[in-house]
DNA sequence: ATTAGCACTCAACGAGCTAGAGTGCTAACA
DNA sequence: TGTTAGCACTCTAGCTCGTTGAGTGCTAAT
């Protein structure tokens, strides 16, 4: 691949991302001045086509980019864009909005980018293995009935109403929670065991009566942390592009995006071990339906724990470099954000 | 209108909600047995185009029904239909999840209607007016932190993490908690005022080093429980139907099912003062972009506080009674879940 | 009052044609 | 030897035009 095939191939798919047309020989010829003739384009197209980097929808149409095409594109050949004044703006005072729970911050950051990259955005708490409790408390709120709250790390609250036996008295619950609290809070949510609800059975001594709704409870809680949540805003973007001006095709994505146990196993399966931005091109992706959709990602991080995975998916002909740009900018300012809400060292409390 | 032209208009109707296509003469004579020729049938037919119940998409082709005319069926010749024992079998066995906060309830009634209708389903709670204060807690989370919880007779739960000074007990945080929750409980929230947080800031007597963030958590909880909570399921089975096979089409009603204030709004504005179901046809919907959809609504109670809204959004050529079976029961369905998630008597505590 | 019959209308469909964008190849050129 | 002008060829998109058929409205017979 020589430096002449580079020029063109990039002038080529910088084009397509553009215009969403085939690319002809022609058009490059005029548009970019490299100082050869179509003629010669036509050739060095022909060969980047045998190379696998270029496709033809047919015949008599100029080329498109393969998957190929794009990975090399990605990965050699981008100008690095930056966001502009205005988009670093707007997102400035987009998030100037009090936040104090993750999932507000996760929701809001999705919203800004789907905005600023006219894609779809994702954002989400994949990894529950990494939630440690915080605190763990029951409060009354009537007769008979008691709010457990449990609080992580990574700064969620989850609650839930429980009934509770008329007979027990606010100040002994009170004590319940501060035994549930001490017994709990600095575990994971998976070295919550059957020896630990035992020394807790035995400490609060009396009946099941209370000691069961309140597991219940916390129970609860705990499943509702554990179903990761993912945010994704502007799925109705896509419906702009004539990728999918077919109503089957857009509605193959939109029912795709409904599924958001799936959505969040692949951002949890791309995150992996990788702290940089992931782009996964087309074919790349596992799922069958996203062939043709490219998705950027990254983690977010407090201190050096990893806390989940925002991105966005485009069509495969999406404008990387801005995408990219996007979501460095929105990596660095949600670390901020996080640190700010859930503290520098959420390991430890 | 005499009964035979009742009979014809019902056929056409019928027929063209099923089958999406313009009907002749010809068809109405065929399938439904009036024993009359078509001839007479086109007759009648050319009178029911006068009277405004129908209209003609071209001069050869069969009539569809106009808003007028859905208006009529709806009100005079439309079958009472039930839903097939499967459906309320299906219903029942997908509420039996347990469910322990009224939006956890409006998210699960909406995806249920939303897959028995194949329509786009809508809940919501948009009358905060309603809305009493049942318990307002604080809660120390760990130094320095805390969770404002602040619960409504309607069974929403909101809370909001807040920093405060770490010098604070979290005894005297209790203390404080118990003052809050003494003084705000039992109102609504419109009735939450100045003198009301002076009383408690004289009662608390110490600095506003205290009183200010805890009172902030309660606003912002407030802001919460305010910002209505509208939940919509479903809006892509609309792309099934051949009035939305067009991407700009259907991009528009996406749009439109994404601006969930507008769509809190509409909810609140078809409710007011009326408690059994509301059909807004096509053009009586006052939202431009809704003109060829139709609405089925209800409110839900408990006792006789009205709560909210549910219903359905589809196509003007909707199955009305279908439609209708399953929003009158869900509505009763709703209406003992809500009670025994929050009692019969929201109003007293 | 109903209906058979008929002339008429119009969208939908497909065939056939054209325009034009683009290609690959060949031969000439620097 | 790499580049380019020229040319024949290919193929889609878009157009016209005729055909088909579903449906209508009117008239005259029952």
């Amino acid at each position: 691949m020589d430096d002449r095939k580079k020029k063109i191939l990039q002038s080529i798919i910088d084009d397509y991302i553009s215009t969403a047309e085939p690319v002809g020989s022609r058009t490059v010829a005029r548009k970019h001045e490299l100082g050869l003739s179509s003629a010669t384009i036509r050739n060095e197209m022909a060969d980047l086509e045998e190379m696998g980097y270029l496709t033809q929808p047919h015949t008599s149409a100029g080329r498109i980019p393969s998957d190929k095409g794009y990975r090399f594109y990605v990965d050699q050949l981008m100008r690095q864009s930056e966001l502009t004044v205005e988009e670093i703006y707007s997102i400035k005072s987009a998030m100037e909005t009090k936040i104090n729970e993750l999932s507000q911050l996760l929701k809001q950051v999705s919203v800004i980018m789907s905005r600023i990259t006219k894609y779809t955005s994702m954002a989400a708490i994949p990894e529950r293995k990494n939630s440690v409790l915080k605190a763990v408390q029951v409060v009354p709120v009537e007769r008979g009935k008691a709010l457990v709250i449990v609080i992580t790390n990574a700064g969620t609250v989850k609650n839930s109403l429980i009934k509770i036996s008329e007979t027990v008295l606010p100040e002994f619950l009170i004590s319940v929670s501060n035994i549930f609290n001490e017994k709990l809070s600095g575990l994971t949510i998976e070295q919550i065991n059957l020896p630990i609800i035992r020394e807790i059975e035995i400490l609060i001594g009396s009946s099941q009566e209370v000691l069961m709704p309140i597991l219940n409870g916390v129970i609860d809680c705990i499943e509702q942390i554990d179903s990761a949540e993912v945010f994704l805003e502007g799925a109705i973007n896509m419906l702009n592009y004539p990728e999918f001006s077919d109503v089957d095709r857009a509605r193959e994505f939109l029912n795709l995006m409904v599924e958001k146990d799936l959505i969040s196993r692949v951002l949890k399966d791309i995150s992996v071990d990788n702290d940089g931005v992931v782009i996964k091109i087309g074919k790349e992706n596992d799922i069958e339906e996203m062939r043709d959709c490219s998705l950027v990602t990254t983690t977010y991080t407090a201190g050096n724990l990893v806390i989940g995975t925002i991105g966005i998916i485009g069509p495969t002909r999406m404008e990387y470099s801005k995408v990219l740009a996007a979501v460095n900018f929105m990596k660095k300012k949600m670390q901020e954000e996080v640190e700010k809400l859930i503290g520098k060292d959420p390991g430890r409390t």
